[in-house]
DNA sequence: GACTCTACGTA
DNA sequence: CGTACGTAGAGTCA
């Protein structure tokens, strides 16, 4: 067996179900560390780009082990599943349904009776060792899985989940054509605007498999995240919640009493009579309690009931408001509750509590949720605030390496358009100053006119910059326009590396149902094009970077040095040996060449240089932010 | 109990 | 009428 050559896992009760492409066979290994030891066995023997339904399934449970597996290459049916076709559904029925380019429709959901088995009309059984078979083999006679193997039948025994495996194995064959098949050619030349089709043009020229690898890098990533947790000092964090919020309530009487001690200074200067009785025990309307600060319709009321008439109650606009001369003082008193509020609730002692254990904040991971498929976390972790960032803290003979992207949006859009101008200007490592000089404007302006182009801004004083956008980099502005157009009309979009975006449809109002109705529908479908216009851009970014964390992941396994511990839409913390962080520092921006040089590649598009940067640090606050 | 709305932290 | 996400509480409907 050659390094890299597919090998298919499943895990068992009793042990391992394995498939490569000659054979099927299983491994006995009772219990996590047995599984783990099988595993790193054939890991060291074979270096196989492992083939599983998801890494989360196979390596979830593994991440006890006294040695968990670290595996360097993967191939996740579900990953690259929701690469090529969008959408929430990765469960091995629906996998199989679309790798084999059947009606997903049709195929098993988990926990139903079979009434199906016989073929789809025109549709053909895919072919292979899975499919081979007698009436009760995990293939049905149509293509579909069958119900009982989707529902565990494969883990009843050994031979079943070899069979189980060989199932996977060929699902990843059947997804490599078709990722091959959905590939987006390489940028015309002459403009953006391509047809057919929601990748733009169909046909094969760069690397789309890349992408797969990528992805599901990010897969295993996500699961050694969710594992290892972010280095937090629990002490630390405490201390900077007290400093927000106050001290640690006893019990629940006492938090009660908090909150009314906080309430009571807003409350009065709101002229709220007796807040002190206010009642914050979660009932609605309670009695006596003539504002709830924290209901956004009662604080509008009082605030009307002052003399400020807002349509909404939010800090921004709260803020400037208390900014101007004369302005009432419960704006400046209710701004700050609001902050104190926020932070207690979301990440406060109850957040403290469940989130953090042994020193490490624990997230579920996701490696592309979301329609644009960037990573997501649980726990608040991808909104931690910037206080509390003092409290993540290597531990002893550790440091913090923090990278990140340098305006990774603009540059990827450098990449996902082919804009030649815009290539050049990423030269630079402040790519706006190019920008303003040959928009002839502020560097400012001109990076708030780049932005507004991506997010589809159009009001405000990005408008007139706009137009000199259009003129400089008419390749990279049409693409937006063009992505923009696919939305509103409700087309789905691809990513650079082949991510199929799904872009809900508006429902079409007829004239008759009013003129408020029709201006609805517009706005849906301007919000659209908003959607797929910033999607293509921080989609791919969304690629690039996992391309990035996958590399550093890769020679962190090598050389032992540390662990990715954070990965922030544009940012990775890694956590590593005090002796080799300047090392590990110095090799992140070459992984950013090496993994950006291949992604252009694999996306089939020109060079585009890509900035980070790197600090080694103690504490997450002591780098730049 | 499931859902929507408002709000707000991060990128 | 600038994108995405996760999370929480109030409020609504059943």
């Amino acid at each position: 067996m050659s390094p890299g050559a597919l090998l298919a896992v499943v895990r068992a009760p009793g042990g391992l179900g394995l498939a490569d492409g000659e054979r099927s066979w299983a491994v006995a290994a009772s219990g996590v560390d047995a599984a783990a030891a099988a595993l790193d066995r054939l890991e060291r023997e074979r270096s196989p780009r492992w083939v599983w339904w998801s890494a989360a399934e196979v390596l979830g449970a593994l991440q006890a082990a006294g040695s968990p597996p670290r595996p360097a290459r993967a191939w996740d049916l579900a990953a690259v599943h929701r690469l090529l076709e969008g959408g929430h559904d990765d469960g091995p029925a629906a996998v199989r349904a679309a790798a084999a380019g059947l009606d997903p429709a049709r195929a098993p959901v988990p926990g139903q009776l079979d009434l199906g088995g016989t073929p789809d009309g025109g549709e053909v059984a895919a072919a292979g060792p899975a499919a081979a078979g007698d009436g009760d083999g995990p293939v049905r006679p149509d293509g579909h899985l069958s119900p009982d193997w989707v529902d565990g039948a494969w883990a009843d025994s050994p031979a079943r989940a070899a069979r189980w495996a060989a199932v996977a194995l060929e699902t990843a064959r059947l997804q490599e054509r078709r990722l091959r098949a959905v590939a987006p050619a390489p940028a015309p030349a002459g403009g953006p605007r391509s047809t057919g089709g929601p990748s733009g043009t169909a046909g094969a020229s760069g690397d789309p498999v890349q992408t797969a690898w990528s992805e599901s890098a990010a897969a295993v990533l996500a699961v050694e995240l969710a594992h290892g947790g972010l280095p937090l000092d629990a002490a630390e964090a405490a201390r900077v919640v007290e400093g927000v919020v106050g001290p640690r309530p006893r019990d629940e009487a006492e938090a009660a009493r908090q909150r009314a001690a906080r309430d009571a200074p807003v409350l009065a200067a709101l002229g709220v009579p007796d807040g002190a009785l206010v009642r914050h025990d979660g009932g609605a309307g309670a009695p006596g309690s003539p504002v709830d600060l924290r209901s956004p319709a009662q604080v509008r009321r009082a605030l009307h009931d002052v003399g400020l008439d807002l349509p909404d109650t939010r800090s921004w606009r709260l803020e400037g408001l208390a900014a101007e001369d004369g302005a009432h003082p419960a704006l400046g008193a209710l701004v700050a509750w609001r902050r104190a509020e926020r932070f207690a609730v979301a990440h406060g002692y109850r957040w403290l509590d469940e989130a953090v254990r042994d020193g490490r904040l624990r997230a579920a991971w996701s490696a592309s949720d979301g329609g644009a498929g960037r990573m997501t976390a649980s726990a608040g972790l991808h909104n931690l605030p910037r206080e509390l960032r003092v409290a993540v803290r290597a531990e002893p003979g550790r440091l913090l390496v923090r990278a990140d992207l340098g305006q990774v949006e603009p540059r990827v859009l450098a990449v996902v358009s082919g804009d030649r101008a815009l290539a050049r200007a990423a030269d630079a490592d402040d790519l706006y100053s190019p920008v303003a000089a040959r928009l002839g404007v502020a560097r400012e302006v001109a990076k708030v006119a780049v932005l507004a182009a991506m997010y589809g801004q159009t009001s405000g004083a990005a408008g007139a910059t706009l137009a000199a956008m259009e003129r400089a980099y008419p390749v990279a502005t049409g693409f937006l326009v063009d992505a923009a157009r696919r939305g509103a009309a409700g087309e789905d979009v691809r990513t650079a590396g082949g991510r199929r975006v799904r872009v809900p449809a508006v429902e079409e109002v007829p004239v008759e149902a009013g003129a408020a109705a029709v201006d609805r529908e517009r706005a849906a479908r301007a919000a659209r094009g908003r959607y797929a216009r910033n999607a293509v851009v921080q989609g791919s970014a969304a690629e690039l970077f996992k391309a990035w964390a996958a590399t550093v992941r890769a020679r962190l396994l090598a050389s032992g040095d540390g662990e990715v511990v954070l990965c922030l839409h544009d940012e990775l913390l890694l956590h590593v040996r005090e002796d080799a962080a300047q090392d590990v520092a110095a090799g992140l921006a070459r992984d950013l060449e090496a993994a950006s040089a291949r992604w252009c590649r694999a996306v089939a598009r020109p060079p585009v240089r890509f900035t980070a940067d790197v600090a080694v640090v103690e504490r997450w606050s002591q780098a730049k932010g």
